[in-house]
DNA sequence: ATGACGGTAGCATACCGA
């Protein structure tokens, strides 16, 4: 089993982008970000004759995520229990793989800067913070829960120094900020494991790399896109790797897919 | 690497992003 996390930066923008690269790569379940519209807007009918079924959680302008799978979706939750969120950015779906279920969840986690007019405005590093709390409440029940869970999404979280290609230039970033690579450590020191570490230690792993400039000639990225395994799913893990494709070719996405390949 | 770039709303320019 073959799933996917790719944050697409506008799904209507990246369409042409999206569906050239399932037609190649044939994930069964992609876990997308960013894709900036409301329901009505959502290209679902390209998505489901290319063979997906589709859950979505959208808003107009930013944010928004969605489940595609191949396999049945049963149910899905829509945000993080608990948690008064406007912004769309957190879809779960329990997914029906020949009669196992299979928990996935498509994960947009606040990017937490403040505005470039305003940067003292500390507003959205607080809310990330206030997110990564209820995210860590949430995963604590999901891992409580014994199941087989994927959560794939752009974290918006540069982990450690190697995450990132100028540490120094970062460190006050919002992405690699102490208190947020805690809140993260933290999750993962629940028992969830970092699908691209386990099989990777000591690659770079970008998944990211700014539009300007020659930032991706130079790789100039960082690795904020990840997957978290509970123990049930990384028994099953087969691989993890970035498929840098996307980004290299017509009207890229800054971001390019992390794919995750299951036993079964 | 506080620049220059892309997307959206909406029609000029502001907001958002990592």
């Amino acid at each position: 089993m073959k799933i996917a996390t790719y944050n697409v930066n506008s799904v209507n923008a990246r369409l042409p982008n999206l569906l050239k690269w399932l037609g190649e790569a044939v994930p069964d379940v992609v876990l997308l970000q960013e894709i900036k519209c409301e329901f009505n807007d959502f290209p679902r009918f390209d998505l489901q004759l290319a063979g997906y079924d589709i859950r979505m959680l959208g808003q107009k302008s930013y944010n928004g995520v969605a489940v595609l799978s191949r396999y049945k979706i049963k149910s899905v939750r829509e945000g993080l229990p608990g948690f008064e969120d406007e912004n769309a950015r957190y879809l779960e779906a329990v997914l029906d793989v020949d009669g196992a279920e299979l928990i996935v969840a498509a994960i947009y986690l606040p990017n937490g800067n403040p505005p470039y007019n305003n940067p003292d405005d500390d507003s959205k590093f607080v809310y990330k913070l206030r997110w990564m709390e209820a995210f860590y409440q949430h995963t604590r029940e999901l891992l409580d829960s014994g199941k087989k869970v994927v959560l794939g999404g752009d974290y918006n979280v540069i982990l450690t120094d190697n995450d990132v290609y100028d540490p120094a230039a970062f460190r006050n970033n919002a992405l690699c900020r102490e208190e947020v690579r805690q809140r993260f450590m933290a999750v993962l020191y629940q028992g969830w494991y970092d699908a691209y570490r386990v099989k990777h230690p000591d690659e770079t792993g970008y998944t990211f790399w700014d539009y300007s400039g020659n930032a991706l000639n130079a790789d100039w990225g960082m690795r904020i896109d990840y997957f978290l395994l509970s123990p049930k799913a990384v028994d099953a893990l087969v691989d993890c790797y970035v498929d840098k494709s996307p980004r290299l070719g017509e009207k890229p996405s800054d971001h390019t897919p992390l794919v995750l390949e299951l036993d079964g």
